[in-house]
DNA sequence: CATAGACATGACAGCGCAGTCATACGGGCA
DNA sequence: TGCCCGTATGACTGCGCTGTCATGTCTATG
């Protein structure tokens, strides 16, 4: 219909129709051959190949799909968000798709879209997609808590529980938990008596997750938790939070649930007069790409984007293509802690207020170990 | 084929002639209704569309793709980093293309990739794309210069120049070359004699464009230019240029091409006790979120990715439905540089070396400017 | 030498939709 | 009254591919 024109028409993409009038052999043969099904000669392998080239043909998409009823694609649902975690994890999906030969669609949730991510999911069922990755959600007013899948495609939740209803759910954990329970312990074992915690916008599984870890940590060592002091992820808010804690003259370490807000409270801190790490020691989380460049090198802890993405996805795939088998099984990813200048001891507590160095070093030399800019412990 | 089982089955998704039934009208007036088409009476697409709901229905994307010729989708190419500013655009661009009721499909080149653009936009005439944005390519050894497009897709181009042989090209520019110049004038309105540039890799089309604004704000003036440092675009790169350039007792500006080379190089120079901004000036672009709470505060360029990304897609859905007329015209975007503390006047010239001034007030608290936060001229 | 099996290919139907055309109805206008 | 046009709907076809099954060829084996 589209063509109306007849057979003399020169432009119009070319068909296996007529790669296989090239190449004399049948338009069934000419889709074996671009699906790699068995039982086709190397010969007419050939003629088909070299046919299909010189018509210039591609494979039609849609006309795949609807045959077939698998549409070779997987969804993402992302925050719209640069933030470097979600965008990172992202691209780290993007990667592992292309390798496992799907294409990717995406879209996205904004913060505040009632819609949501059930929204988010059914416009990517409405494209078409053969599973759904969904990317670091958040619990918008706990509506989004159950979110249910109507069709049966496969769903993988990274850096989340699972809030979702449906057939088949993965689960690919970053291990923010863990990793954060080792920031923590970082803080204690260099002599801290107690870790403060700037955490993240509790809808974020993520910052939950973060905060859990904070609390497991001083938990297992019998420590009382000071208040939780709760920012947006943005270095204003981290900035924020620093003046306010800058008060407690108590305070020696924060945790803080990612590096945005960490520098911020840096800065808040400094200029409130309380000196990093001299007098408060801090960690961040993400290794954002900044992170050893700025004052002091922040220590932190760095996400597995990739790995987690690429060990996700191919359990997804495994999960489209074998519908009935088991899932395979998950490992932990590693945990990378990222010592820098931004930790140290506490100071010593003899006398209140602060320590007994009084030499006029700005702080933009920390006394701490040096800078330490893609050496041993800044590996990449 | 896919689905041996009589009609009995109460699983398998239900298709158009199903509403069609149930709601007493035939399969096409079922398509007329999904597809907004003229000619159907308010009672029979009441109808319908209760029949829909009632049974789950949803349009089969691939048939309709099949049946019309249209995949109601677009592709990008991205760098596949989490790098701000290509997020940022990316970002931008989902926001923009969900205005515009067209699905994203999304395809990374990875530096160093050798098919580079050209393999990713065939991936995405594989995959099916009424239309293609290319955002912020590189130039891998300049052998993606001549990438042409074998189909009638249109192309929207953002952040180059168009390298690329296709029917149809459209160029949205985020005007980086002006922005650049604006920062580069900011220092010399600021009275530096000269101002030094720490470049992007001169393969990203936007690191050659910053350099063009950097040089034409210099040659307006009569101004020399002293060599150009390249970076690649990292935090890292930027600390190895600061070490380079602290080392010339005359360099009192810099215009960095990214955020994340300029806290680099401003970390350099301040182990090399040149003060940032008292010895040197430095001027980042992108406006990182972190930018506002570095020490100094940055002083940077914001580029507008929300609204370059919203105008392209709009002019490229425009070239995409109607392929005769002419495309829409573009408007410049706005330049916004974000004066923080990273810049001030040169250190008086009359002494060599240090300025007169010698308090010793940190770094951590400059002279210039107070840091500014979330303020008039931080806006947000 | 007959025959089962592995291999190689083709004929045919139909995936679920949108395009084209035919049809039927109702009112304004000559 | 008859005609035409705008409106509302349906029958039919085919988009380009993949799944199923039939068919044909060749080799190994009893």
């Amino acid at each position: 219909m589209a063509q109306g024109s007849g057979r003399g028409g020169s432009s119009a993409a070319p068909r296996s129709v007529d790669v296989a009038r090239l190449a004399g052999v049948s338009q069934k043969t000419v889709s074996r051959v671009f699906n790699d099904e068995p039982y086709v000669s190397a010969e007419v392998r050939r003629r088909v190949l070299e046919a299909a080239g010189q018509l210039g043909y591609r494979l039609n998409n849609a006309a795949r799909a609807l045959a077939s009823g698998r549409t070779r694609s997987i969804g993402v649902v992302t925050l719209g968000t640069a933030l470097y975690g979600p965008a990172s994890l992202l691209m780290g999906v993007e990667r592992a798709v292309r390798d496992t030969g799907y294409a990717l669609r995406v879209v996205n949730t904004m913060e505040g879209d009632p819609a949501g991510v059930a929204g988010a999911v059914d416009s990517l069922l409405d494209q078409g997609v053969d599973g759904i990755v969904i990317s670091e959600p958040i619990d918008e007013d706990g509506h989004d808590k159950d979110v249910s899948i109507g069709l049966d495609v496969p769903v993988l939740v990274v850096g989340a529980p699972p809030p979702f209803t449906a057939p088949r759910v993965l689960v690919a954990g970053v291990g923010a938990d863990l990793m954060a329970r080792t920031a923590t312990e970082h803080l204690l074992d260099l002599g801290h008596l107690t870790v403060h915690h700037l955490a993240g916008p509790q809808r974020w599984y993520a910052a939950r997750d973060r905060r859990e870890g904070w609390r497991s940590a001083l938990a297992a060592q019998g420590i009382d938790r000071p208040p939780v002091v709760e920012g947006d992820w943005s270095a204003a808010s981290g900035y924020a939070a620093g003046r306010e804690l800058a008060a407690d003259a108590d305070m020696t370490a924060v945790f803080a649930a990612n590096d945005d807000m960490a520098i911020g409270l840096i800065r808040a801190l400094t200029e409130a007069g309380r000196r990093v790490p001299h007098d408060v020691s801090v960690v961040g989380f993400d290794d954002i790409p900044v992170a050893a460049y700025v004052t002091p090198p922040l220590t932190t802890v760095r996400q597995p984007f990739d790995a987690v993405a690429q060990q996700g996805l191919k359990r997804l795939v495994h999960c489209i293509e074998n519908p009935q088998a088991d899932p395979l099984p998950t490992s932990d990813p590693p945990v990378d802690l990222v010592v820098r200048a931004s930790t140290a001891p506490p100071p010593p507590r003899t006398t209140p207020g602060h320590g007994r160095r009084t030499d006029s070093r700005p702080y933009g030399d920390p006394q701490g170990p040096p800078p330490l800019i893609g050496g041993a412990s800044d590996p990449h």
